[in-house]
DNA sequence: CTGAAAGCGCTTACAG
DNA sequence: CTGAAAGCGCTTACAG
């Protein structure tokens, strides 16, 4: 209980504190003979040297902070849990906090994180945020940082993300082959490149197969359960129901989905749906739902790599990486008109 | 940038470190003219304490560390969520690590975390765990520490969880009301004591009931989706199927309900369904899933509560809580034999 | 109300 | 290969 310290090792070895702190380090300069006897020593006291001493002298903490909108997301969580594996595996421990997609708490959150010397920091921005100043102390003192899912565009940093345009892309190419024209999108919200690039990808897949895109296709700000059932009550409304609807998330999908069936409104004979995250309950739902697959657990592992990899260099031969998965649109049966399965 | 210290404060306001200091832990010994000018000149400086010189010197690191099996669960997500909230708004942070329900893994973060120096310790055990002493370093020390969900039993600390006896007892009476008698049970890993009384519940409910159970209505370890899936595989195999499931999960459950409806066999008609958990997918299914309720985010506050309770305490008048939230059950589609809704 | 001084437990430049 | 010494940036018992 009572703290043993490199002195008393070194006391009882009749060496010095440095000798004891090189030898644990595996210092070069230190015998075989004098490593030997100290490991031992430490061993038999359960000795471990204390971290926060450590960081005091050196600055390093050995902890990476990570923001995140919240954590109960299966998204989020599975992120952050990739990058902890990694960090772990590395010797790095993960503090984590969530901004509940408020923009004031995120700069609180920076803030703190900075006060506590993070070494390097993974972040995915809250829906309100379009100011990134907050970030810049961290870029200023040369601590790494990474951003994922949930990009700044206009921020010179490392980034890691699915292609998000070629998948809302590729979603519409799928909808044109079940013989869809009247489709619909559920748009994010449109601060965030995500977002914007999900509806810019359904906009080029449109335009590109000649079909056009009118005002009331578009529904913004449409990622929570609420928001997909609130669209489809006005499609109904205006009597103006589509053919395929793409959702920019699962949950507004699901949102769809359920208020497409109680209204009786069948899936996908009547309307195909496509959702975004490949959330657990995709599959598990009836019809299961097409989805794109966004590699949380891989996007939380690459980013903690890089921030690893930037950790071991010096500040000067380190380069942002941007890295883009490519999509990977899963098909199930919520958006097969043609050939039916399920 | 050049780190700003109290020293720098100190000489510009011709005063001593010591005096800064206190101005800006508000000490009572100081002038309020002083701590006014210390507290200006700090803001102008942008000058924050720096926390680890402060761990170093006062043994408090403010952090605190989590344990869970695995993150990318709703629930654990959930609870974690609920730490963070109170731990940040009472100055805490929040560092975890996840055991992947292996029993080496969460004896070597036990040891990080103390090595770390976490103020206070969240626990909820993996699967394989049961040995405990890794944790009585910690109580040693004075470290608080809470269990949530899943607890030891054997171990003299705080725990937070439902009454899962309840819970499940209070499941199979729902089942018989609605009349059932053969009503099967998918056991959770009973090195667990939350699926130990989940599954007393059960036994004592039958028994209660005058329903007697036998050998084969009793499938253990099974909280996954596969695990689901092959119990009513067996179950169709021997040509025994019941009328009733209890699943000690979301995820078993949900692996019966898919299982049962590729059979063409009908829920709750043929056979009644319930899980534990109330993951978001369980009423997004059909039908939707009748389920417990778990309260995570609660178990999450309510953990973070009690370790910054005890943490502004003396360690001799610190006391062990134990809370048990009153289980809720939360009825659906899936179990409605007689009253059918949805 | 304010100050001088020691110390938390390491690491590392400097010296030999 | 080993040691003596300074210092990371605070806090706090002791003194006045």
């Amino acid at each position: 209980m009572n703290k043993v310290t490199i002195y008393d090792i070194a006391k009882a070895l009749n060496t010095t504190a440095s000798t004891v702190s090189r030898a644990l380090q595996d210092n070069p300069r230190i015998s075989k003979k004098m490593k030997a006897r100290v490991l031992a020593l430490a061993d038999e006291l359960n000795f471990h040297p204390n971290p926060v001493a450590a960081h005091l002298r050196t600055g390093r903490s050995l902890v990476i902070g990570v923001i995140v909108p919240r954590i109960n997301r299966n998204f989020f969580a599975s992120v952050i849990g990739g990058i902890e594996e990694v960090a772990y595996e590395n010797g790095y421990s993960v503090i984590f906090s969530q901004s509940n997609e408020d923009y004031e708490t995120e700069k609180s959150i920076a803030k703190t994180f900075l006060m506590k010397k993070v070494d390097a920091l993974a972040v995915s921005l809250s829906a309100q945020t379009t100011d990134y100043s907050h970030f810049k102390p961290f870029i200023n003192k040369g601590i790494p940082i990474v951003f994922f899912d949930r990009v700044p565009d206009s921020l010179e940093v490392s980034k890691v993300e699915i292609d998000n345009y070629t998948a809302a892309y590729q979603a519409v190419e799928h909808f044109i082959e079940q013989g869809c024209k009247k489709i619909f999108h559920l748009a994010g919200p449109l601060t965030l490149s995500v977002y914007r690039n999900r509806l810019n990808g359904y906009l080029s897949a449109m335009r590109d197969h000649g079909l056009t895109v009118e005002e009331n296709w578009i529904f913004s700000n449409a990622i929570t359960l609420e928001s997909g059932t609130a669209a489809v009550e006005k499609m109904i409304q205006i009597n103006d129901l589509p053919e395929a609807i793409l959702a920019a998330g699962d949950f507004s999908a699901m949102g769809v989905m359920m208020k497409l069936k109680s209204e009786g409104i069948k899936i996908p004979e009547q309307v195909a749906l496509i959702g975004i995250a490949n959330e657990s309950f995709s599959e598990f739902v009836e019809p299961q739902l097409t989805t794109i697959d966004l590699f949380s657990h891989q996007l939380g592992e690459t980013s903690a790599k890089i921030l690893i990899e930037q950790l071991s260099q010096e500040i000067s031969e380190r380069k942002n990486h941007h890295i883009q998965f490519p999509p990977k649109l899963i098909i199930r049966g919520s958006s097969l008109k043609i050939t039916k399965i399920n």
